[in-house]
DNA sequence: GACGTGTGCAACCATGGAGTTGCAGATCAC
DNA sequence: GTGATCTGCAACTCCATGGTTGCACACGTC
C-alpha cells in the first residue's frame, strides 16, 4: 500500500472515530437531511454538525444536494465498502501470517 | 446497530486513524516484536509506543506474548475482519436506500 | 553481586479538534 | 419591503491525546 492511499484511509478512519459523526451518519442513513434538521435531532449545535458534514463530505462518506434554499446531505456506501475491502485484505494477511507461524511451531514440536 | 457497538467501532477507528499506530501495525504485520524493538525502528520513544500498544491491545487489534523478559506483540486479523464486515453491511444498506430513492424518482418522471 | 536491557508509572507540554456563541449573508413566504 | 429561516464564517474555550523526559523496578547474564 502506498503512502497516498494511507492518507485517504486515515481520513476515513478519523471521520468514523467520532461518535457524533456516527450519529449523523445513522440519521442520514435513514433519510436525507439538512444540517439544521440534524441539529434538532442531535444534542449539538448546527455549526458543530456543519463542521462534521464538511469532514464527512471531504472523505466521500456523504454528498450534498441543494433543495430550494436548504442543503440536504445523504450517506454514500461506496467509500465505506472500499474501506471494508481494504481492512478485510489486511486482516486476512495478518491471519495468514499467524497461521504460518503456528504451523512452524507445530512442526518443531515433532 | 446498538449504541454499544458504536463505541466499539469508534475505538477501532480511533486506533487506526493515527499514523504512528498504523506504522506499528505494519511492523507487527511483518514480524512479532517488543516495544523496545519497535522503538529502534520508528522515530518515537519507547514510552510512546507502549501507550499505542496498550490502545491497540484494548480494542483487540494486537495481542501480547511473553518471551523471556520481553513482551512481544503481534497483529491480529480477527477484529479487523469483524470491523470490515460491519462496514460492508452498513455500506450496502446505504446503497440499497439510495437505489430505492433513485427508482422512485425515475418512476415519478414517467 | 553488578551491569545491561526491557518494562511500567508519573508528570509535563503542545497540539488538534469538538463544541460553543455571535454575527452576517442568502433566500423564500407574506 | 419585512420577517423567518437556512447557511457560512470567525473567534473562542476546553479537553483528549500524542509525545516527551525522568525515575524505578524486574529479570537475565557475566
Amino acid at each position: 500500500m502506498t503512502v497516498g492511499t494511507y492518507a485517504e484511509l486515515a481520513s476515513v478512519f478519523a471521520a468514523l472515530s467520532d461518535e457524533t459523526r456516527w450519529e449523523i451518519l445513522t440519521e442520514l442513513g435513514r433519510s436525507d437531511q439538512s444540517a439544521s434538521s440534524l441539529a434538532t435531532r442531535l444534542p449539538v449545535s448546527r455549526q458543530a454538525i456543519a463542521k462534521h458534514l464538511t469532514a464527512l463530505q471531504a472523505c466521500g462518506l456523504v454528498e450534498s444536494v441543494k433543495v430550494g434554499r436548504e442543503i440536504r446531505y445523504r450517506a454514500l456506501g461506496a467509500e465505506l465498502n472500499k474501506t471494508a475491502r481494504t481492512l478485510e485484505r489486511i486482516g486476512a494477511e495478518w491471519d495468514r501470517r499467524l497461521a504460518a507461524i503456528k504451523e512452524i511451531a507445530e512442526s518443531m514440536e515433532e
